[in-house]
DNA sequence: GAGCAGGCGTACCGTACGGTACGGTTCTAG
DNA sequence: CTAGAACCGTACCGTACGGTACGCCTGCTC
């Protein structure tokens, strides 16, 4: 809970952020085999200031990753008057974010340091990964939701339930084979199809918890 | 291609299988950081015949994931006399297997290394755990969805939009919230839901897809 | 200009681990 | 009984990498 706000507090120079820049490219690049010495290089700094400044090579690996992490941002949807059309292009929104955040290679990239993190004991960055992601996500999404059950455009029980049922139309099966590096899913291929799909899962979303009167 | 045939055929020797098995108990145990030194400890063998047997590091891994990997067995559907019950308690049946395989400690282990080799350009066993998971369901899945089409209980366009919809509607965010390691979601705690978890999700499938008769 | 802080580059250390070599033991074949 | 294969245990080698130390340069302050 103190985590994700201390992640806003959490500034870094613009020569650190640097830093953390190329260490995130290395990520990318290389995966989670990044070293401290390849770090040094790519950013034109010495070791020694990457361990003054991020302490260990934990250190550094979190603070890249928290600094990424904090970036996506969710747009702001207007929750005043809900209508079924506006409830539709915010489902809408929340679902092509959603999308086009997995489907990015930062985010791939992100969430699988963390898995392999989370591998060994070390859940730190896998909070903040599930912070920054799922969670960011639900907790914008679910007062939306319970605001339009509020206005009887939609119905259900428990938001938590809608919240998921939403995540698992939009996200099915394309984050985990992203993450397995299923090459039958280029990035190109999903990124083509992200209306369509978004689409599909927001009409389904409706067709699941919508009031009758919507379609 | 080959290769989902090819796993079958790969047999070990009780004694081979026997160093598997520690293998992968020091894979749940300490994730990919297992070192040919403990296993040969743990399975009382030496290190010689670790690379006898299995070549390399990278030979024993991809050994371990597809003997493990290889034995999620999907029951056996009967596709004969298909009707509105029991194709709903087939679609039943695949959410709990699904379910209960994903929450599963070895699942969990076995997907976290996939995708730690993922992440090093390494997809050999990304592409085996994808091949036992979501493509084995897949390949049951879909020829289920196709009959009950042409008897007219399901209605789809796309045999594998509406088999990528299940599967999200079943996982939701189950799978990336464990490999992340989400310590709000306990394995007790997931799996004294996974029958009301199966029930809402095939519930929301057939809404979403069943011919009207169905409710 | 002297002194000093911040930081670059490089050399260095210790260790952990992948991979190999080798001696000793057990089992099987003939 | 002997030869040899299989395999265990362990010692060993090379390297890669995390982490530290140090020399040097730059720029800032008084």
């Amino acid at each position: 809970m103190a985590l994700a706000i201390k992640v806003i507090e959490e500034t870094f120079t613009p020569r650190q952020q640097a830093v953390l820049t190329a260490a995130l490219d290395l990520l990318v690049e290389n995966g989670d085999g990044l070293t401290m010495t390849a770090v040094a290089r790519r950013a034109s700094c010495s070791k020694e200031t990457l361990y003054k400044w991020f302490g260990d090579r934990e250190g550094l690996l979190t603070a890249t990753v928290q600094w990424q992490a904090a970036k996506v941002r969710m747009p702001f949807v207007d929750r005043t008057h809900l209508s079924a059309k506006t409830l539709r292009s915010s489902l809408e929104q929340f679902a092509r974010d959603l999308l086009t955040t997995i489907i990015g290679e930062v985010s791939i990239t992100l969430n699988r340091t963390a898995v392999t993190h989370a591998a060994q004991e070390k859940d730190s960055l896998g909070n903040i990964v599930l912070e920054n992601g799922p969670m960011a996500i639900r907790r914008r999404l679910k007062p939306i939701l319970e605001a339009a059950r509020d206005a009887r455009l939609l119905r259900f029980t428990s938001s938590e339930e809608a919240y998921r049922s939403f995540f698992g139309l939009v996200v099915r099966d394309v984050q985990i084979r992203l993450l397995l590096g299923d090459k039958g899913l280029t990035q190109s291929n999903v990124e083509s199809n992200v209306e369509a799909d978004v689409k599909i899962a927001t009409d389904q979303f409706l067709a699941l918890y919508g009031a009758k009167t919507n379609t």
